[in-house]
DNA sequence: ACAATAGTGTCTCTCAGACAGTATTAT
DNA sequence: ATAATACTGTCTGAGAGACACTATTGT
């Protein structure tokens, strides 16, 4: 039982113009993150245009609404574009807008964080962008001046994934298809920039279940090692006790 | 050491046309959370204009890009024209943003979640809204038809504070100046709508050490309590392991 | 006296930390 | 044999759950 009017609407809708109040402009940015040569990276294209031109940026865009069905399906679309490849972990992390960020005005993004394992990955740069590369993280931060709000960002956004990595599986997206738990564990070091305790870390991987054994062996270091592959139930395991973390951080919410 | 270059980017925005692509419509809507008779209740407002017309809807609005200054400020602006008040916590949820969920075509909303305490609060409807009230939130729902998404979002947004509710003190912002644990707990329990512990739920609450004696004490029950008073440091706090509760959820999280 | 609510004592259980010990390989 | 890496056994400690107990009020 609605109070709808279903045509006084239809005519409001009829005379509705779209473009009578001043709007955002709205965009999509994308922190992608992987591992790469045992270091925490993210993806950054070279801007080809004006404002910020030539300076390094997240991957993003403007919402194209013709094309993209969810502000969602533009980070994805993004993400192939530059990495070819759909990626295993993306979540949104928030939304930032004010009138400063940009210098063209009022402005709107929503930020998503991917995490997706470096292999397989060959990078196109495409158009929009002159360059696109990996550059490392460390302590929230790379040595490239980045655009508009873009380091602020990757900083929060490196600590949420860093907090997050406390109570959930999330590192098991950054890693190949196999891979054993001490490769595993050295993920969850270098995000979390603190040394784990290796005995706990196997009982807490090994008890969430969300791991099998592949039934191959790496031969890669002294004596071989199990390698473990993802089980087809492929959401992020939370645990219910955090692991403890030199110089842990809460949440940041202001109001 | 940047490379950008100001004075062609100078030249850029001087020529730069705001309005020479489609926009989404942007819009910020708030789940404004109070408990009243011992129930959680969800302030909503009756539409005064079509679309969905009369119907109820969260609080919320347009982004005035004059007005405004941030996303939060527009939150912040709604929520105290509706409520006289500041919350004592606005965080932000999500941000939802696709071509189905207004008539009109493309729209974002960045959805808030504020909590506030029942008490000396007076609503007015004001512009935009022919009526407001307090709504009770049973399993994520209320008994009203919603405008557009909103009741998803109210869903979500429910089993969003449910969670948290598991792992912080997010339940001290629904309760007065002074109240006693017995009070708070009430409040834990009927937004996880199962009993907690009590011996094991003052332990956590008094080990968190965000509240202090009042100095006062209750007499509204059989013996009398100890009023507590949140601490001056405002901030929630995040224990280190999750209550238990029946029929807990993870995080949803879809690719 | 008794019911009702506030508050304590203390045992168990789970799971992370610590760390010593065993196993399997390359050299 | 030794070093290096993989993996296990098991104790401790923190903090939640369970539940019996005491304390203070109104009736």
């Amino acid at each position: 039982m609605s109070s709808r009017n279903k045509e006084a609407e239809a005519a409001f809708l009829e005379a509705y113009d779209a473009s009578a109040f001043e709007r955002p402009s709205t965009a999509v940015d994308t922190v992608i993150f992987t591992v790469l040569h045992d270091a925490l990276h993210v993806l950054l294209v070279q801007r080809a245009e004006h404002p910020y031109k030539d300076c390094w940026s997240l991957v993003g865009g403007y919402v194209d609404i013709h094309r993209d069905r969810t502000l969602k399906e533009t980070a994805k679309r993004k993400l192939e574009e530059k990495t070819g490849v759909k990626t295993p972990y993306l979540e949104q992390f928030e939304t930032i807008g004010n009138k400063e960020r940009d210098p063209r005005g009022w402005s709107i993004t929503t930020v998503y964080f991917a995490l997706i394992p470096s292999q397989d990955i060959t990078l196109r740069s495409g158009k929009g962008a002159v360059d696109i590369k990996w550059l490392k993280v460390e302590g929230g931060q790379v040595t490239e001046e980045l655009a508009f709000d873009h380091a602020e960002i990757l900083q929060r956004c490196t600590e949420r994934l860093r907090n997050k990595v406390l109570y959930t599986s999330l590192p098991v997206y950054l890693m190949p298809k196999l891979f054993t738990l001490g490769e595993l564990q050295k993920v969850y070091e270098l995000i979390l920039g603190s040394p784990i305790e290796h005995k706990s870390f196997r009982r807490r991987m090994l008890g969430a279940e969300i791991l099998e054994e592949s039934g191959e062996m790496s031969y890669s270091s002294k004596r071989p090692a199990i390698l473990y592959q993802l089980k087809k139930s492929q959401d992020p395991y939370f645990f219910v006790r955090n692991l403890e973390a030199a110089g842990k951080s809460a949440a940041g919410v202001d109001v």
